[in-house]
Parts: C-alpha cells; sequence; structure tokens
DNA sequence: CTTTTGTATTCTGTATGCAGCATTTTTTGT
DNA sequence: ACAAAAAATGCTGCATACAGAATACAAAAG
C-alpha cells in the first residue's frame, strides 16, 4: 500500500467514490474516458478497486465478516474477478479482509481488545510524531495545520459532524507528516484507515467533543510554541481519551 | 498480511525456502503431494508464492531496482501469472515492491534516510513493546525468551553469524510478542521483514557486535526483573546503537 | 551525424474457461 | 420420522487467451 496511498489520501477517497457513486453503478471502466486535465490518469482498475472496496468496508456497505463474493461483487462493481481479486489480496495485506483457504474472503472484524490494541499503538506512534515535528517542521507548514485547525473549528461550532470529523484526522495525519518520517506516516496512516471503520459508527457525547475540542487546541499551541514534552504529552492524552469515546459503541 | 504472517514466521519461511529450493525448480506445485503427517497443508499458491518472494528479495536473490518480470518469474518458478500477480499485490501493500502503472513491479529501494525512518520507528516500538512485556509477560514465556538469548550467546561464541542474527531477531519477536498486543506484534513484523533485506547485508565489526550481545545482556536482565523503565532504555539504546551498525554499508 | 517518426515486439492488464473443494439438498435405509 | 450418505450446485483457485500500452529498434529526414 505504502506507494500508493501518499497520493490517495481519504481526499481523494471520498471525492473518487462519490464520483462513482454517481456513475449508475454501471461500470467502473468509464472512468478512463473522463478527459480531466493534466498528465493523463493511468490507473490500473486493480488499484482503483482497492480505494473503492476500501471505502465500501469503511462506510459499512460492506460489514464485518460479511463474505466478499467474487462473481457477485465483480458483476455488480462491472468487473471481472481477475482484478477483484489482485485488490482483495492487496486489502489482505492491508489488514482489512481476512482471507480463508478455499473460502475466499471475509471483512476482517475487530474484537475490542483489537481495538484497544491499535489505539495503543497509534498513540506512542503519534507521540513520537509530535516530537519529531517539533523539530522538523517549518513556521509556513505549522500554519497550514493552524489553518486547519480553525477550520474544524468553524464546522464544530456548526455542528458539522462529518466534517468535523474529516478534518479532525486531516490535522493528525498533517502532524505525522510533519515528522517527515516516511515509515511514520505510512504506518500511521495505515492505523487511521482501519481505525476509521470504527470511529465512522462512534457517536461521542456533546460534552466529550468539547473535550477533544480542547484537546485539539492544546494541541495546536504546543505545535507553534515547538514545545515537544507538551505536543507529545497531549496527543498521547487525545489518543488515550479516545479510548473512552469509542469503548462504548463496541 | 496480518492474518498470515502470525503462522509463516521466518522459520516456516526458510525452511519452506529450502525446500522449494531442493525441488529442482520444476515446479511449486508438488508442494501439495508431499504427504506430510498431520492435518493435510491447504495453502493457496499464491500465499506460498508471497512467502517464496519476499524470501528471494530478502536474501537479494531479486535485489533493489529488478523488474519482476511475470512472464519470465512464472515460468521459473512454474506458476501462471495469475497468483504470481496476486502475490505481488500483496507485497506491494507489505512495502517490499512498487508497483508502476502499466511497467509492473520493481523491488523496492531504500535510501539511507528511509531505513533511518524505519529503525526510528522501530525503536518506539520496541520501547512501547519492552514496556508492555514487563507487565503482561508469564514467568514461563519469560523463561522461554532467556532460552532463545542463552541459545544466541552459544552462537556467538561459535562466531555463527547466520544463526546468531536468526536468533537475535526471534528473540526481539518473542519480546514484542510478550506485550500481547496483536497490532503491534504485526507492524513490528513488518518493519522486521522490511529491514532484513537490509541487515543481511550489514557486516558488523568484531567489537561492535559484542557491544550488541551486551545490550541483549541488559535487555533479558530487565525483562527478568520486570523493570519496565530499565527494558525499555535498553531496547532503546539496542536499536539507536543499530543505526550506526548498518549506516556503513549504505 | 543527429533527431524524429513509424513500426514491431514485448509485457502488462483484463476476461474467461475449467477443475477441485465446500456446502447444501436430496435420497435412501433403518 | 430421523439420520446418514450421496449427489448436485455454487464458489474459489488456477491457467490461458486476448487486447492494449510501452519500449526498442530501425529508417528516413534534417
Amino acid at each position: 500500500m505504502f506507494a500508493m496511498r501518499e497520493k490517495n489520501d481519504s481526499e481523494t477517497h471520498a471525492a473518487e467514490r462519490n464520483r462513482l457513486k454517481d456513475m449508475d453503478e454501471t461500470s467502473l471502466l468509464q472512468r478512463r474516458a473522463d478527459g480531466s486535465a493534466g498528465p493523463i490518469r493511468r490507473t490500473a482498475l486493480h488499484d482503483t478497486l482497492v480505494n473503492h472496496l476500501r471505502d465500501m468496508i469503511i462506510e459499512g456497505d460492506l460489514e464485518p465478516g460479511t463474505r466478499l463474493h467474487e462473481g457477485q461483487l465483480g458483476e455488480q462493481l462491472g468487473v471481472s474477478r481477475t482484478p477483484l481479486r489482485e485488490a482483495i489480496k492487496y486489502l489482505a495485506s492491508e489488514g482489512l479482509v481476512e482471507l480463508v483457504p478455499s473460502r475466499g474472503a471475509v471483512v476482517k472484524r475487530f474484537s475490542p481488545k483489537d481495538v484497544h490494541d491499535m489505539l495503543t499503538v497509534l498513540r506512542t506512534l503519534e507521540e513520537l510524531a509530535g516530537s519529531l515535528a517539533c523539530e522538523a517542521a517549518s513556521d509556513q507548514e505549522i500554519a497550514q495545520v493552524r489553518a486547519l485547525h480553525d477550520e474544524m473549528i468553524d464546522r464544530y461550532k456548526a455542528a458539522d459532524r462529518l466534517q468535523y470529523y474529516k478534518l479532525n484526522q486531516d490535522i493528525h495525519t498533517a502532524i505525522v507528516r510533519l515528522a517527515q518520517n516516511s515509515s511514520l506516516t505510512d504506518i500511521h496512516a495505515m492505523l487511521q484507515t482501519r481505525l476509521k471503520r470504527i470511529r465512522f459508527i462512534g457517536h461521542e457525547g456533546p460534552e466529550k467533543w468539547a473535550a477533544a475540542v480542547g484537546e485539539h487546541e492544546e494541541m495546536i499551541a504546543a505545535l507553534e510554541a515547538r514545545d515537544k514534552a507538551r505536543l507529545s504529552e497531549v496527543l498521547g492524552r487525545h489518543l488515550f481519551n479516545a479510548w473512552d469515546r469509542v469503548r462504548a459503541s463496541l
């Protein structure tokens, strides 16, 4: 996933997915025909399918435990089984689906402990990222994160949960990127993707929501002050609390 | 990769690979026919190929930058292109190969910075693992790690680099496993795999080798004392020094 | 002699067909 | 009527065939 995921961040996913959804669900192939500007899109079908299936899983179109029926799913998406199978193998390596010998693939089901484990690792990684970011980031980059934060606050005040949620993720991703550690960025993105499915369902109460926003305020302040220890601490606390926020919906 | 890697650790890889190499390189298919004891092996060809190709990359049979020629490689291994392609997609998600649209796959080349980045993340993860392991591990499990360590020392005294190296990796993997965090175990395994290729080449001097062994001694002592802070510190230092040990060969 | 364009070959990308395994349904015996 | 065995159906796993893209080579023009 690593080479590709850099280009296809969540924004691209969402945009692409919506486009596909509007296409009267006939065929993914038409995607190639749309003459967009710039260097012509040269995406392989299996790659498109990876993103499409990933979004379907994250958004709950394919619930945990669902068997990925090659024939049926392929017909539904208008593709043959070969690229579909390749996409499934890719997602299996990503950890979103599970391969059962001679019985195909099923959408992986995460236990509460799995989620807790993932959040523990994510917490450690973001603590590292925060520390590195304070050293490596330029003033301009920090300002960009601040801009994201301000926009998120606007969405929070407007009670626009979906956009708030998206910007929230973007901020975490952005901070990790500031650490300028490619391996860290990749692994963080992978964990985010897996947890996205969980958090997408988790509905927090208003008071917890406010607390999360408060933590974000602290984060940005610490980043602007380039206070390694404080940023690292806040990020850790933020993700530690995240477990409380999602545990109810499990 | 996550579901499968748990079963196929490096020992299985190596054993399987050797077996395959002895098979007069005619066909991987015969693998099914060998009537071994126990519950019959029900492995899919693409899965076998993933392990086989991974080992080929790690051991340097396929050097960085090499194009994975589907036709040629398939004929060489005695399999058709379909499962081979599926295996390649899997490895691409693992980060060992890179997919270039319309131009196939090439073995990924890691820059010195990439290696440094990976070691940084690995260091943080092992620090976490050490901390968790001190809490979660049973006395029996710790004794097993000690046994691995003692055997490694024997290999060190016998100057058996290959076995020493293998046991070294096993110890790190074992400690991470003691943390009983599945996500941590998986990600650690993935990074180990990627770095294996690098370390396999890196030849350390005798004095650095001795230093590494000394750090291992400390590690085991800290683990047996269940001293979280000390184990975490030693693991961090060990991997910090690891960068020095490999940087020369880059 | 260099550069550019046309052509041919090779390889990737996708579809389809066939064989074997799993599961379900039907049939037969008690 | 119930249980066990056998047949049938559906799906996965693998191979092969076909179409399109990229590259390499050659020929021609500047």
